[in-house]
DNA sequence: ATTTGATCTTTACGATGTAAAGATAGGGAG
DNA sequence: CTCCCTATCTTTACATCGTAAAGATCAAAT
């Protein structure tokens, strides 16, 4: 660990100790209170002292995510994004945990949009079949640390509202896709077999594809093919080869 | 963090600190000099001081990882198990990166040679075609927390050569499973599109529905089935209907 | 205007990884 | 046989982390 920061996390931020009325609009805190540079528009838009922290947290964490990858990604190393003091956000979040699965669940929002809108606009039955997937790698291959969080889970807290619907609809959405891919809706609440084996096997690979890939695990495999190959159309290969499935065979 | 183990980790051992020669075999450690409980055998088994630290390290680093999981694999917690200092580790492994790597390298012999032995067992082709991927499967769920070492990497060192051999090695055998089963063997380094999608398919499949599986994502499938089904058999289906493609189709 | 309660900061504690310095033998050089 | 050398192990120390508890601060309600 270590990370080269020095500073020994104490006596960070001057804070004026003792000085209940110095200069009126002090602005003790730096990293808040930045929209709206004209003063207030009658809407408040950050109430000053609290209300905004949340999503600044969170926005700090998911820039950490992008910028240091999932190591970096700490409460205090949070909090001194969002520039308040490291336990600030136990408060919002209660625990690591918390603010984690929070994090997790805007990854699956926003994952389930991209694969949305990448069905919606494909065209042919085949990119139709394809879109999803090719949705799902493209993602995790741009946001590999929020999918790291997503599904490297051990500090995830289902129970947590936010996302246990969002990684749900995740999963109906796959479920879905399936069932219309096999013109045969699910009836209640029950699966066969051979349903389950479909939907288990697609959400497989595609999910195995996609760790086996984030962890360059593949990269033997596409240095063996023809110079250039790309990821996505070794996915296509594997696509091709398992979609189709005609009504005979 | 912290998993009520009090005692603050200073002034642990009594270690006897000023008397050189008190009781002659004094014996100062009590979790080394086990084995040949009868007196030297002309081939110092242990060799009282040293020596066998490395090898006791890992098997207190297995014993951790199966009773504690993959969060209470610290080095000082290893250290700790093996009633050593916290700081030996240091000098046989450098760093927690390389004892998980250690750890992990033997993971993957455990690993393959199931997988062999599996599939040497097995005598009727469909049998061979499903004896490795389920001895995958079997592994994983037997020791999961190795697993997770082993794939959910992160803290892995790949230049260490018992590591690399030893996961070069697994995917060898994945690799040949699949030329043999289509009966089409491997030429030089190169390989074809064809190729590099079965064998990533196959892979991609297997690891992603044993991730699945480990992180409890597929309950829900599997509750909606009739009660009882298993994993196995659902992995079973899976396969049965993958695996075959016959000749023609 | 005073109190109240939510929000944020300080302070503190145990745990972890890692580095550096001190102790302890096993084994050779003289 | 004695003495030193080196690998091995222990102590000590430090920065960091998560988390709990107590103090400060401000918006808003009474």
């Amino acid at each position: 660990m270590a990370k080269a920061e020095s500073k020994t996390e104490t006596a960070r931020r001057p804070r004026a100790k003792r000085a209940p009325s110095s200069a009126s609009s002090a602005r003790p805190r730096q990293a808040r209170k930045i929209s709206s540079a004209k003063s207030g528009s009658a809407k408040t838009e950050t109430p000053y002292h609290h209300g905004a922290l949340r999503e600044a947290l969170l926005k700090a964490a998911e820039r950490i995510l992008e910028r240091d990858g999932l190591a970096g990604l700490t409460l205090r190393a949070v909090a001194r994004e969002a520039g308040v003091s490291h336990a600030a956000p136990t408060h919002h979040f209660g625990d690591l945990t918390g603010l984690i699965s929070e994090l997790a669940a805007i990854g699956f929002r926003n994952f389930n949009k991209a694969m949305a809108s990448a069905c919606d606009a494909a065209t042919t039955p085949l990119s139709r079949a394809l879109a999803r997937p090719k949705a799902y790698v493209a993602y995790a291959q741009a946001h590999p640390g929020m999918y790291g969080i997503m599904f490297r889970t051990e500090r995830l807290d289902y129970s947590r509202p936010s996302l246990h619907e969002a990684a749900e609809a995740s999963f109906a959405g796959l479920t879905n896709a399936i069932a219309a891919m096999r013109q045969e809706p699910i009836i209640g609440e029950t699966l066969t077999l051979d349903q389950a084996a479909a939907i288990a096997r697609a959400w497989s690979m595609v999910h195995g594809f996609t760790m086996l890939l984030l962890d360059g695990r593949l990269t033997d495999i596409l240095h063996r093919l023809p110079p250039g190959t790309t990821p996505e159309q070794l996915l296509e290969a594997i696509l091709k080869s398992t979609v189709p499935r005609p009504p005979g065979c």
